[in-house]
DNA sequence: CGCACGGTTGACCTGTATCAAGCCGGGTGG
DNA sequence: CCACCCGGCTTGATACAGGTCAACCGTGCG
């Protein structure tokens, strides 16, 4: 695995705002976040946005590209953040000859799949605070099992990206963190989050979804 | 490409309403549609379903399964139908000799991620109507790509699903069908449908997505 | 034949969108 | 250093798309 750093290359510096790759470029690599925070987000044909990803350190971006030879949704830097580049020929050159990449890469691109139908889950029948909750939670879980806090951490997007992600509007889901922020669940702090009470979050997404 | 057939095993059969995989089942392989549909469902912890994918001849479902070796949906058919069963470790292991086998299956996996972009934005963003015509226009078009009618072909859902699967409700689903009919876009004959102006569809699908 | 299931349609309700006003905090320029 | 401005956010009032409930229809099957 330490291979890894033949394809790696360097860490690369992407300021806020910055894109990885746009709709339509050739795709060429993949890259593995390794510090920050990006958005991926397709575009529409009269210029509205779709937020389709949230993704921390520890991802991967860019797998949509595989199939197409050319990226279909853009990938933005929410902060300062920090890259590697896999090319993408080097990495399945590489991961031909070693067993665990392979498999890894396997399951990298088909964990996304998986995240695809919960979020088409979450889109198609969940009410707008359950949507909260549970971006929310997934959020808490991600933090958890990278070893921050999992009930305090400070959101990297605004509330529109927020809503465009959730499929609603941004006054939609600043009332919902007001709600769950009255009922005592969350604490809300502009983009500074506390989960109060995870448990009833996890009761109050498990109810209609 | 022929020694696929190795792995392929034979031709299996599946009766209307039996499943593929159940969510939870270990992974083990995954399955070219040959002939009939399917459709792919997450199940909801309160009983309640999501439709994910609704899949045809010369598809693959199972995909979702090699990230967790566990399918995390259920394929249902959605009328009689054949399958070959690709047991996913000779899969593999065939594409770690053959290039063209080892490009498509990224390819294959790649695409799933795309598909879930695409319903995301549908589902996140698009008014009843709007989803249930870029329905029928995908449909149209992968009847095309697959040497059929692209304009007559008749839904192999219940409205209920079709309004699962689109993030509606039944009678949304019913209304909207009447209503493109109404419009003279359509014509609609239960589940016969005929596209009567495709490019008026396009278009209204193009306009708020 | 008649039942059951899928589909359509109508009337009404509600959750979310839309429109609008105002707040807050941080950065900039005078 | 302060005033101002601007982007992001909250909150209220109202509109509307789609959900809900209910009645009815058609058809295919036991």
């Amino acid at each position: 695995m330490q291979r890894l750093d033949q394809v790696a290359g360097n860490r690369s510096r992407v300021r806020k705002r910055d894109s990885l790759f746009w709709p339509g470029d050739p795709f060429t690599a993949l890259y593995a976040i390794g510090l920050g925070t990006f958005k991926t987000v397709v575009l529409t044909e009269d210029g509205r946005e779709q937020v389709t990803g949230y993704h921390m350190a520890g991802e991967i971006v860019g797998l949509d590209g595989i199939g197409n030879d050319r990226y279909v949704c853009q990938a933005v830097a929410l902060e300062d953040s920090e890259v590697r580049v896999l090319l993408f020929d080097q990495l399945a050159e590489l991961a031909h000859h070693v067993t665990a990449l392979r498999h890894n890469l396997y399951r990298f691109i088909s964990n996304e799949i998986c995240r695809g139908q919960n979020m088409m889950l979450l889109l198609g029948s969940m009410r707008a605070e359950e949507r909260l909750a549970l971006f929310l939670l997934n959020l808490a879980q991600r933090y958890q099992t990278r070893g921050y806090s999992s009930c305090e951490f400070v959101l990297r997007m605004t509330r529109e990206e927020i809503a465009s992600y959730l499929g609603l509007k941004l006054e939609t889901v600043s009332r919902s963190f007001s709600r769950l922020q009255g009922e005592g669940l969350i604490q809300v702090q502009g983009r500074a989050i506390k989960l109060l009470d995870s448990s009833a979050l996890k009761q109050l997404v498990g109810q209609r979804c």
